[in-house]
DNA sequence: ACCAAACTCAAGTAGTCTATTGAATAGTAA
DNA sequence: TTACTATTCAATAGACTACTTGAGTTTGGT
């Protein structure tokens, strides 16, 4: 128990923050915790070479953040555990909160956030209970059926302009997506409030929903 | 808003990943989120060098983990923001619980951790509030005077064996120190154990206490 | 048995990170 | 001014990291 065993037990707890230490790696993680996929929905959806892509998961199997499944010809990827959500949400809060340079990088990224109304979890729920607010989740329809906050109903972003005529018109419509660094739920918002209808954005997505005491709904698009 | 200006995001966050994603980093940030110190005092107790400790310093303030302000000659760095200190404990956790390896590597560091009876904050609190209980803090005074647990009484570990003796031989000596990656509470609790007291380790450091809605007492030792 | 699909592996290059050394700077004290 | 202390800066060599390309492996279908 001298220096050299507190070393080793630091340089083993520094390999799983290599292991988030890129952004491609963050952005797979920010992914799988919304839904498992296989490899290639991955590349696809972060834009990255099969090979490279590949290879960036199994680090993140090495560091013990994902499990990679056989389902088939297929390999599945998923979070291993709760706690990497937690550890994902703590550092995106933390880059946001400590450098001004992220926030101007958000400003840019997502150029409304500012001028949209938010709304807490904490309303959510009273507005649920009340029966006065609609909860639309923007996310692609894979995502909502890994996981959704009770009675959110599911319409992808690129949806919406021909189902937006379906949308009650006296209730609030509060839209979610990923959270903090996805632009979904600004987009749906932006037209839900040009069709005249009243809207808020929930900053939260379903994992810090969940880490909040939510319940979260799971299964098929409701018709 | 394009995949340039999300990428550039991502980009960002992973420059705070890359701060903690090394062990000597780490080990300075789980030093400062006991206490303030200045720059040579920060190289000694991690055992770096001079300048490179400094260097590493620096890293952690571009990432705005951690802010340094000049006092007369010396220069003094602290975190930047609780925050950091839950993003260090919620990395510590994932790669405890994730990584067999981390275990093994604690097992190694800390040989008594698991013949040692452990206890709860809320046991800890229920046994302040009846009386039954001393809380024990082996940390440095340094490290008291920045911020201890309401009542713990300040025995560094170097001072334990002399001090021993004016401990109560009816209560329960709860031992305590940095935290999870820290052997002095278990070598309190070991000589506590040896001379006949009932005594449990708290595995939760001041900033965990803090986190779970406890108080924190600063000021000097009392004598 | 053979093929295709979905991944993984190996190797190479360009780029990044770390620790050390010695020099430079900013405050303090005489 | 000068000397001294605490810290930072600059340069460098050696060690890692990332992405690409092309080849290899495993599974399922025909």
């Amino acid at each position: 128990m001298g220096r050299s065993d507190k070393e080793h037990l630091f340089q083993l707890i520094a390999q799983v923050a290599q292991a988030i230490a890129n952004p491609h790696r963050l952005e797979l993680l920010d992914l799988l915790v919304q839904a498992p996929r296989s490899v290639e929905q991955l590349a696809i959806a972060s834009a990255l070479s099969l090979a490279n892509a590949s290879q960036h998961l199994q680090r993140l199997k090495r560091a013990g953040l994902v499990i990679g499944e056989r389902q088939g010809t297929t390999i599945r990827y998923r979070l291993a555990d709760p706690g990497v959500a937690r550890l994902w949400t703590e550092l995106r809060r933390v880059a946001v909160s400590q450098l001004a340079e992220v926030d101007r990088a958000l400003d840019r990224y997502r150029p409304a956030r500012r001028r949209f109304p938010t709304i807490s979890v904490k309303d959510v729920r009273a507005g649920l209970a009340r029966g006065d607010v609609v909860l639309l989740d923007a996310r692609p329809a894979l995502e909502y059926e890994a996981g959704h906050l009770p009675g959110a109903i599911s319409i992808p972003i690129d949806q919406l302009p021909r189902r937006l005529r379906t949308l009650p018109k006296n209730a609030l419509i509060v839209t979610y997506c990923r959270g903090a660094v996805c632009v979904d739920a600004d987009e749906a918002l932006e037209q839900v409030l040009a069709s005249g209808r009243r809207g808020a954005r929930l900053e939260e997505n379903v994992a810090e929903w969940s880490q909040a005491g939510g319940r979260v709904e799971h299964g098929a698009v409701a018709l």
